[in-house]
DNA sequence: ATCATCCCGTTGCGGATGAAACGAACCGCC
DNA sequence: GGCGGTTCGTTTCATCCGCAACGGGATGAT
């Protein structure tokens, strides 16, 4: 078997490829992981949003969460607040600058991602995203269980 | 906009959801990561490479090839000597061992591969298959250059 | 032959990452 | 209302990772 025809990796390959275009515009020009990038998407789009929400709509743990919410805060572009309800959540809240960024980074990235699919013939763009479409949906059928979600925490331990 | 629904986020997530399942198996049955995993798929193929040709067959860095070589040098999968013709280079080649080892990994690997693939309509996986092929020409037709290459090193500095 | 320059693999180091420990807060039951 | 069990977020620690410096080795000009 050859390693380059072998689709598992061509998958990673392009993905990961496509997808380092679209952190280097985020990264290098507003300062942003990847993390903190899909959090400030889905602060933004929510106005506001709690810290259970946010892992369930990621795929993200909760450390990463964690982590990612501070570094948005120490940058001014997201505020964090202890729900009296519940005090053990966070419930976040984009800044003003934070989507004032979020709007320009956005178009960037949008703009990058979409001159890489612009480059492909529209059947292609259809055939892509048809296949990735069914691709998640047999990730989802066939993964046995937990593989996917970061922190299951199974409980502290069985006594003996 | 919503983050489940822009596609390149979708895509990272299919994409890196199908890698999981994978990891899962050659790392947690056979204490492979996936840049040994990927060297060990290239030597076993190729009997004998040198490192230059192994960087320029995967998207791994010097740094990463040296260290993935070295784990699996350690773990008695391949050996490595200096060529005479040109001392700075390596060249690798696979054990008895690495070689059986490989082949139970590779197996159970597509195996798995196989059965999430499976779980696909046959329209959807060419579909899949057509898309990710036109996307990584899209990518390196548009791609500027170095985004993707880790070791471009420029050269040492520019002298005032 | 000598020396400057370039090429290649390795290593040191600072930052990032993930798993497991930890502590605070809630819930149900007595 | 107190107490075990549970659910969160945070912290800790060991590891991983990439960048940049390093050193051995080749190459070409003088």
């Amino acid at each position: 078997m050859q390693l380059e025809t072998f689709f598992p990796y061509r998958l990673a390959v392009a993905a990961e490829a496509f997808s380092r275009n679209l952190v280097a515009v985020y990264g290098q020009n507003y300062g942003l992981t990847r993390e903190e990038w899909r959090l400030l998407f889905l602060i933004e789009g929510a106005g506001r949003i709690s810290s259970l929400e946010l892992a369930r709509r990621t795929t993200l743990g909760k450390v990463q969460v964690t982590r990612a919410a501070q570094r948005l805060e120490e940058k001014q572009m997201i505020t964090r607040r202890v729900p009296k309800a519940d005090r053990r959540l966070r419930e976040y809240s984009i800044t003003e600058e934070g989507r004032t960024l979020f709007a320009q980074a956005f178009d960037e990235v949008n703009a990058r991602a979409s001159e890489i699919l612009g480059a492909m013939a529209p059947e292609d763009r259809a055939a892509l995203d048809r296949g990735i479409e069914a691709l998640m949906r047999a990730v989802r059928a066939t993964t046995p269980e937990g593989v996917l979600a970061p922190d299951p925490e199974g409980g502290p331990e069985v006594g003996a």
